[in-house]
RNA sequence: GGUCUUGUGGCCGAGUGGCUAGGCAACGGUCUGCAAAACCGUCUACAGCGGUUCGAAUCCGCUCGAGACCUCCA
């Protein structure tokens, strides 16, 4: 299978359109990819896993077969208004005075905590990450058209998105299905909707309140843009004012992705994006994760188990394969139980990654190899059905191990095939990479190994077995984990 | 309350209207000095109740459960 049918044959469920649709990129070979990236005040959890792998995945295999991606993920550093106790007030501003650092020093040991993060898991760093706040100017420019055409108003120095006349010229609602009329029903009285129109509009641009350290001058007030036109600056300066994809997680589907296409139609004329991908939640235990239900769980905690939830830590490579190993529109439940069984799974797989170089060939073949790398393209093909083609490499393991015992046979050519497929899948594509313990075998400890292995089998040979099995115990204890064959005995480094 | 999503065997998790995914766990077998690993086999599920159909886990309706969103938080 080459890369132009791969092309031809990619689904991506579309949340425009609600379904599946063959993706045809806008530039033949080239993919316009924006993600909504981290708000950075406070460290990198789950909820920050689950997109950057999903998207990550993305890239990764519209790059396999043989796009030219530009994957944009942008970094939200300015306009956090918690909604709590301090109302109005910046979030960045406030963890700043409590801490009395700089807001850009906040943002910066943020970024860095979750590049770190990501690093562990493998992702690839996008191609552009802007950061809001470097892009203030591109922000009033976008404020500027959209109330040059009519749909905004100035209100005590903030500028409203007019929902109602965007409603009335192009429809409001097409990604998520809100109609306009149940929106402004259903919404209550709060502090400061005086100053809209509508209570269904939102801010372009908020005059900072006097505890508002972030703030910048423009021709409404000093103050700073909405959470929503900077993703729409971003995208449209660095992608075009119409791309292919844009990604992010559910929970922002609305309003953030809503007004996204209220402020695109109207700045650029037309709607911008082509494919609107969504991941779904995650839950831990079956709830949602959050600071005050005491299951709010950093990536870091996860990596060390230092979180009373977790019965053990769990290595960056075993989330990012449980991640996987849930189809991304498919809510994804963290348990000890589930996490415990994928690390076991993943284990199963590098260990067939390893038998692939040891394998002899054979003068037929068993499997039909073509057939299954086509199994596992049609899964990726299919809305990156991750799950699927996980399943496709634990057939392939099978084969593998049948194959290193001499229960199945494979041409040199299908044992090319196979390693050169099985690989890519599982490394490049899957992103999936050695672990530290896997890369420390280094050449003192295959020597050391060698020599103790040798003295077990001459334990062996003489029958001592309570030799043999206090090296095998011992060893074990130390997380080498000894595996006896026919061909003689191998170690593994846990 | 509203909008949307979702409910699969002990656990996780794919799925096409008819052809028993896969992983983990458990149990049996082969191999092994024993064990581990590996391989073979067993465990045949689709929230509940109706309806459509020759046939539904898959389509429709209702009920129950779960999640997301419904603020000028991002």
């Amino acid at each position: 299978m080459n890369n132009t049918d791969n092309q031809a044959k990619l689904e991506i469920f579309n949340t425009l359109s609600k379904k599946k649709e063959h993706f045809v990129p806008m530039h033949p070979n080239l993919v316009g990819l924006y993600v909504c990236g981290p708000t950075v005040y406070g460290e990198p959890h789950l909820g920050h896993a689950r997109p950057a792998v999903t998207f990550d995945l993305v890239f990764r295999y519209l790059q396999h077969i043989g796009y030219k991606v530009r994957y944009v993920r942008n970094i939200t550093d300015v306009g956090h208004l918690e909604n709590d106790a301090d109302e109005g007030e910046d979030k960045i501003a406030k963890k700043a005075r409590l801490e009395q650092l700089e807001p850009m020093e906040i943002a910066q040991f943020y970024i860095d905590s979750y590049h770190r993060a990501m690093d562990a898991l493998n992702v690839k760093r996008p191609s552009i990450e802007p950061r809001a706040s470097g892009h203030i100017i591109e922000q009033m420019d976008m404020v500027k058209r959209i109330l040059d055409k009519g749909f905004a108003y100035i209100s005590n120095g903030s500028v409203y998105f007019d929902v109602a006349k965007f409603d009335k010229e192009y429809g409001y609602g097409k990604l998520s299905g809100r109609v306009l009329d149940e929106l402004i029903a259903n919404t209550r009285s709060l502090d400061g909707q005086e100053e809209k129109h509508n209570p269904a509009d939102f801010a372009l641009w908020k005059k900072a309140s006097p505890e508002h350290i972030m703030r910048w001058e423009s021709p409404w007030s000093n103050g700073f843009p909405g959470w929503h036109i900077e993703c729409t600056a971003m995208s449209t300066k660095y992608l075009g004012e119409q791309f292919d994809i844009h990604g992010g997680g559910m929970d922002l589907l609305f309003p953030h992705h809503e007004s996204e296409v209220c402020q695109s139609t109207v700045a650029n004329g037309k709607e911008s994006v082509k494919y609107w991908m969504h991941n779904n939640m995650i839950t831990i235990n079956g709830q949602k994760m959050g600071k005050s239900l005491g299951n709010f769980i950093t990536l870091n905690e996860f990596f060390t188990g230092s979180h009373p939830t977790l019965k053990q830590a769990y290595s960056p490579m075993t989330i990012r394969f449980f991640v996987l190993q849930a189809h991304y529109r498919g809510t994804l439940d963290f348990s000890n139980d589930a996490l415990l069984a994928a690390e076991k799974g993943m284990t199963k797989l590098y260990a067939a990654a390893a038998l692939l170089p040891k394998l002899k060939a054979g003068d037929h073949s068993d499997e039909n190899i073509n057939e299954w790398i086509q199994r596992c393209y049609d899964a990726m093909n299919d809305d990156f059905n991750t799950p699927k083609l996980i399943a496709e490499l634990f057939d392939a393991s099978r084969m593998i191990n049948s194959i290193h015992d001499g229960k199945m046979t494979a041409t040199k050519a299908d044992l090319d095939l196979l390693t050169n497929s099985f690989n890519t899948f599982f490394f490049n594509i899957l992103g999936m990479k050695e672990e530290l313990a896997q890369n420390n075998q280094s050449e003192y400890t295959d020597q050391l190994m060698s020599l103790i292995l040798e003295i077990r089998k001459d334990a062996k040979a003489n029958k001592n077995w309570t030799i043999a099995d206090m090296i095998r115990d011992k060893l074990n204890d130390a997380g080498i984990v000894l595996k006896d064959t026919k061909e003689g005995t191998t170690y593994e480094l846990n």
